[in-house]
RNA sequence: GGCCGCGUAGCUCAGCUGGUAGAGCAGGUGACUGUUAAUCACCGGGUCACAGGUUCGAGUCCUGUCGCGGUCGCCA
């Protein structure tokens, strides 16, 4: 091995045709047939068939492709050359070969197929093979782009608190101890916080990890999860939808701009994602229910709309929809009243197509002080544990909106994948902690 | 938590109305100078999740326990 040639990347081969390079990786596939074999080697950036033929290279580097095994991490020397039967059009003839770290022969992940809990259980494995890196480098994508997205927008991007005094939503909380505080909850949502920010900067996002403790199984939920929540002061409920709107269509198109090799390794079906552009239809709760009373379902007014519910409504459109101002009773303490129709609240949930299901719950805040504070006490909360969050109401209140995007549901949609649990590096779910 | 389903070789699975355990892949040895999950020959590999029951006999039927998956509810 040279410290003085200079390692290259195997995505940057296709500039190198004729030049001698260095590359470090992975095996991830052997092939043999006595005096040339093959190995395709990975280094995070691409696939690489490297050529080994006995008479080209020397005894040293032969005898070394005797012990390869797959995942042995090597250094290999060679020639790049133009090969039409490729992936990326080269490959390279080595000259030199050498181990840098052995791999035992009981690597668990073989080129063939695994059941789910086989490979959740190696997921610090599984996370090599090419269909997760494609997956990985999408999630990226989309995270770069919401960064993008706001900050051109001129929104900051506000950190808020993990470890929180009990506040947020009603739903299962993880806690421990906290020194002499009492009990300490891991957040469900930076969104309060939020609300006291966009005072402050009038624009702000948060990017975070959230917690549920919920006893969910399904291909829709993790205990652990990202979300990003906007959050804007003097937007009312139509502004905070035209933005969601932006938002996710930038997204999507992003993606089908930049991801377009990684969507090929998913198979993804480009021509749904390249429809994703507003409007979006706006369809108000009530008019949600009678339409899916017609189609046979058994929801009343003033429930909330089931899994099936929403699938039955999203069918008939190739975007995704906004279902608008649910009943007060199905939605959390914090939504607005709709002026013009008390019963219920000036929210949205964004549900995507194809089955993917909810991927944005936003609101407008109420931002009236009494209304609020007895929307507390009816949800039989803490009032002084809201406080602050009062006060936003009583120092110069505001008309603000917000939204929560789920990423790992957003990744799901535009890779397509069947369960969220693939579109996070180490998933958490009820019975899954480790790796 | 409710309902449904699964647990057999390292991995993926088959195993019928109960009759003494199978395949492919992976692994080992050998052959092969253009392979793409290479091919060919030969070889090793099992507490059928666990416990109890029915039976002459249980991987198979019954009960319980454990583990896991799907779905619903909750939500992003």
């Amino acid at each position: 091995m040279s410290s003085t040639e200079p390692v290259i990347r195997i995505a940057d081969l296709p500039d190198r045709v004729g030049q001698t390079v260095t590359i470090r990786g992975w095996v991830t596939h052997l092939r043999s047939s006595g005096k040339i074999a093959f190995i395709v080697l990975r280094d995070g950036t691409g696939l690489l068939q490297c050529v080994v033929v006995k008479k080209e290279v020397d005894e040293a580097s032969w005898e070394t492709f005797g012990t390869l095994t797959l995942e042995t991490s090597i250094t290999v020397t060679g020639a790049v050359r133009a090969d039409a039967r490729q992936v990326g059009g080269v490959e390279l003839g080595v000259t030199t070969l050498a181990v840098i770290g052995a791999s035992p022969l009981d690597y668990p992940i073989q080129p063939k197929e695994h059941g789910v809990d086989f490979l959740l259980d190696h997921r610090h494995f599984w996370l090599r093979t090419p269909r997760q890196v494609a997956i990985m480098r999408i999630r990226n994508e989309i995270e770069q782009a919401i960064h993008d997205f706001f900050y051109e927008r001129g929104f900051i991007r506000v950190d808020t608190p993990i470890l929180t005094a009990a506040i947020g939503e009603r739903s299962g909380l993880f806690s421990t101890e906290y020194f002499d505080e009492g009990n300490a909850y891991l957040a469900q949502t930076g969104q309060l916080y939020g609300e006291a920010a966009a005072a402050a900067f009038g624009k702000i996002y948060t990017f975070g990890p959230t917690f549920r403790a919920e006893k969910s199984k399904t291909r829709r939920h993790l205990t652990e999860f990202w979300m990003i929540e906007p959050e804007v002061a003097f937007n009312d409920t139509h502004a905070n939808m035209q933005l969601q709107e932006d938002f996710v269509s930038f997204l999507v198109q992003r993606v089908v701009e930049r991801r377009t090799a990684e969507l090929a390794e998913l198979e993804r079906d480009i021509s749904k994602l390249e429809k994703i552009r507003g409007p979006f239809p706006r369809i108000d709760y009530t008019d949600a229910v009678a339409t899916l009373q017609k189609k046979g379902s058994a929801v009343q007014w003033g429930e909330d709309l089931g899994a099936e519910d929403e699938s039955l409504l999203v069918e008939d459109y190739e975007t995704p929809i906004f279902i608008c101002n649910y009943p007060k009773e199905a939605k959390a303490f914090y939504m607005k009243e709709n002026p013009a129709d008390p019963r219920t609240v000036l929210c949205d949930d964004m549900l995507a197509p194809e089955g993917y299901g909810e991927i944005i719950g936003g609101s407008q805040r109420e931002d009236d002080y009494d209304k609020l504070r007895h929307r507390i006490q009816e949800e039989g909360l803490p009032l002084d544990a809201y406080g602050w969050y009062l006060d936003l109401r009583k120092y110069g209140t505001f008309v603000h909106s917000g939204f929560g995007l789920g990423l790992e549901r957003t990744v799901a949609w535009i890779c397509g994948t069947p369960h969220i649990r693939e579109c996070i590096p180490f998933p958490r779910m009820m019975h899954r902690l480790r790796p």
